[in-house]
Order: structure tokens, then sequence, then C-alpha cells
DNA sequence: GTCTATAGTTCGATAGAC
DNA sequence: GTCTATCGAACTATAGAC
């Protein structure tokens, strides 16, 4: 059949110049589950989405829901090791400043939104979507990926503002997350808020240093006396 | 047939004492949709929780997507309807303050949440995964729902606090909501990152408290020049 | 490793008895 | 209005050719 002939000679043109399947299934799984969620994804449309066959996903991750861990789980390494490393080079320099500690927490993963080339945008809104997850297994999975990078965190808030006490620094943490995955979130509703005014495009820098700027003046006022 | 006679019996007897089978159906959707998202629920679900048949969904509603917009848009006009008259009782005693109109804004959801006896902290979990979303459906559920209170609140942050231009005014009301969103959605982190300590309990006050001045804080940096 | 074909299940929705 | 029964479609997962 001259159809099958064409997309086998398709396929070995892309098995040259593409990554393997098995990475290009975990990037089109993670723009797939960010979209509709995980009971709203489908084996076959991730698969479509990779150019690959469903068969596939079985036959590399076994199961769809293993495929939806290691998708999550895939970055979160790598963010926490950047966010570990700017932590390094702060402390190196001496005690950092709130809104130094603020940037290092947020920038890695806001910076994952505006990723014009890859997929780091996709992740961004997985994240978002398992973050504010109240079954079980959203909870297994922030736990498991982001427990520890979180009391590292809620430490190094503590220990930038003096008198914070330890149930405050959660909360201050806490905030600070649900800011940064409303950023990392593209519902476009600022852009519907301020309509009809055009909203003024911003940059990466401009809109993390207006968050750390309200984040950083919400937590002093916990730990302020009144 | 004597199981389905007494299934008749026992049905007869509801019938006095329970609501309709109608809002029967609309709180147990308000649920499971919570538990699980729109994909993730299925009408069979729903109609098991409202001790109803899955048949009867169709009959009021037309459709599972019908029933879910009802689901989303029923509480929407109570809480905007008790935000509106909290901020007319302000206004009745001249220029609120931030905090009065932060408190406005977010007690009647984070209430909901509190609510101990039935639903209302379903929908706040419902409310927080729409909102979250970036699909065409959530963007305009959320916009039919939630664009003019919005908007009016824009206005009162604007009013009471001098200096503050509009695009921060509307970054303002979008970290205000992304913390509410927060603490609505019990994804028990908070207890999580506390533990071992045990985490203190609160009360609404309490946390609505922290979170005001926590907010006002930062929406007051917002508008300073430095 | 990658495909086609399909098994087995579950879904939303409907038809029709009562 | 509310039920039972069921349809057709879509799903995850697997079997087996290549």
């Amino acid at each position: 059949m001259a159809e099958a002939a064409q997309r086998r000679v398709q396929h070995a043109e892309q098995r040259g110049t593409r990554r393997d399947a098995q990475e290009a299934i975990l990037d089109a799984a993670e723009q797939v589950f960010a979209e509709n969620g995980f009971h709203g994804a489908t084996t076959r449309a991730i698969a479509d989405q990779a150019g690959a066959n469903a068969a596939l996903i079985h036959y590399y991750f076994g199961s769809k829901e293993a495929l939806f861990e290691t998708v999550f789980a895939r970055r979160a390494g790598a963010i926490n090791a950047e966010r570990r490393a700017r932590l390094a080079t702060l402390r190196a320099q001496g005690q950092p400043s709130l809104e130094q500690v603020l940037d290092a927490l947020l920038r890695p993963t806001v910076a994952l939104g505006h990723d014009p080339t890859r997929g780091g945008a996709h992740y961004a809104r997985l994240v978002a979507h398992v973050a504010q997850g109240t079954d079980a297994r959203s909870r297994r999975l922030t736990g498991d990926s982001y427990d520890a990078i979180a009391r590292r965190f809620i430490e190094e808030i503590a220990a930038a503002v003096p008198g914070l006490d330890r149930v405050q620094a959660v909360h201050a943490y806490l905030n600070t997350i649900a800011i940064g995955i409303a950023l990392m979130a593209p519902t476009g509703r600022a852009q519907a808020l301020m309509a009809p005014c055009p909203a003024p495009s911003e940059t990466l820098d401009e809109g993390l240093a207006r968050s750390v700027r309200f984040i950083a003046a919400g937590i002093r006022a916990l730990a302020a006396p009144d």
C-alpha cells in the first residue's frame, strides 16, 4: 500500500533528525496532560502529538498512570537543582535578602512559563494543575517532588526575616507558591480584566520583580508586631 | 421482586424528608466534579452520590456538560451578591480601608470552604479547579460568573490605595484571588510542611486576618515609589 | 522497537416500561 | 418523574506480526 510506504519513509526521515521516540512521548504527554488534565488526556492523543503509536506508550512506560508520574517528576529535579544552586550562590555572599530568596524560589519555574522555544510552559501548567489537586495522587506527587525544597526555602525565608516564626514562615512559603502557580497558568485573566485597555507587555524580569516586591512586603507584614 | 419493592418504599420515605432530586443531583455533582474534575467525574458516580438514577441527570439537565455549567454558576450569584452587600455596607460608612475591601472580597468564598455542614467546601474546590484552568470552557465560565465582580473590586482596591494605577490594581486583584484560591483548596500542604510539629488549629477569622494583612502589605508595596 | 488489530471495559446518552 | 436496559462510541491495555 502506497500510503503505508510513504509513512515509513517519512518516519525514517524523522528518525535521523529527531530525538528518541521515548522522549517525544514525554514531551507530547507533558503538553496533552497540561491542557486536559489526567482524565481528559488520552493515550491516543499523546501518541498522535508525538508522531508515534499508542501501543508504544505502554511498551515504554507500562501504563498511562506511570507515564503521568514520569512526566511530572522529570523536570522537578532540574528545577530544584537550579533553586539550590541559586541559593548556594547567594549564601556564598553572606545572608541573602528576602527578595533574593524569593527570586531564587520563583525564577526557575516562572522562567519555564516564558520559555518560547520548548515545552517548559506545558510543564508549568501541569505543575499548577497537580499542586492545586486535592486527590491522593496529587498530594503524593507534590510531596515527593517538592517537600524537601519547600522545607529548605521555609528555613531561608525565616532566616531572612527577623521575628518570623516557623508557622508564619510556612504560610509565607505557601502564599509565595500560590502566586507563583497563578503566574505559571496562562489563563488570560489579566488581559481580560484590563480590556478594553491593551495590557502592557511585560518582560520576565519585570513581572518577577513585581511579584517579589508584593510577596516580600506581605511576608514582612506577617513578622511585624502590628 | 422484593428488592425493587423495598427500594420503592425507601425512596418514598426519602421524598418526604429530603429535598428535590434535582437539587440532590446538583449537590452530588458539586462534590464529584470537585474531587475528580470534569473528565474524571462520571454521571453514574454523581447519580449514586445523589441516591438517584443516571438517566435522571439527562432528564433534568440534558447533558453532563450542561450539568457542570449549572453547578458552577449556581453559587456564583449568591457569593457575588454577598460581596456587593458587604461593599455597600462599607461604603455607607465612607471610603473603606484596603483591609476592609479585601475582607469583603475573600470572606464569602473562604467561608464556604469552612462550611462544616454541607457542600460549600466542594464548590470552593470546584472554583479553584476552574479558575486555574486554561481551556476555553474554564475561561468562559470564569469570565461569565466573575468578570463583573472582578472589575468592581479592582476599582475599590484602586480607590483604597492612593497612587495605585489600573494595571497595578489588576495585578493586586489577581494576587488576591490566587491566595484566596489556595486557601480554598484543602491540599493539606500546610500540615505536611509543618510536620512533625502539629499545625496550630486556626479559626476562619484568624486565617482570613493573616491573609488580608499579607495581601494589603503587598498591594501597598506595589503603589509605593520604591 | 514499532506497527495493526482487537479484547475488555466503561462512558454518555437514549428508549421505553411504569 | 423515575426506573431498567441497552446502544454506540471511546477508552486503556494487550497480543502478535514484522
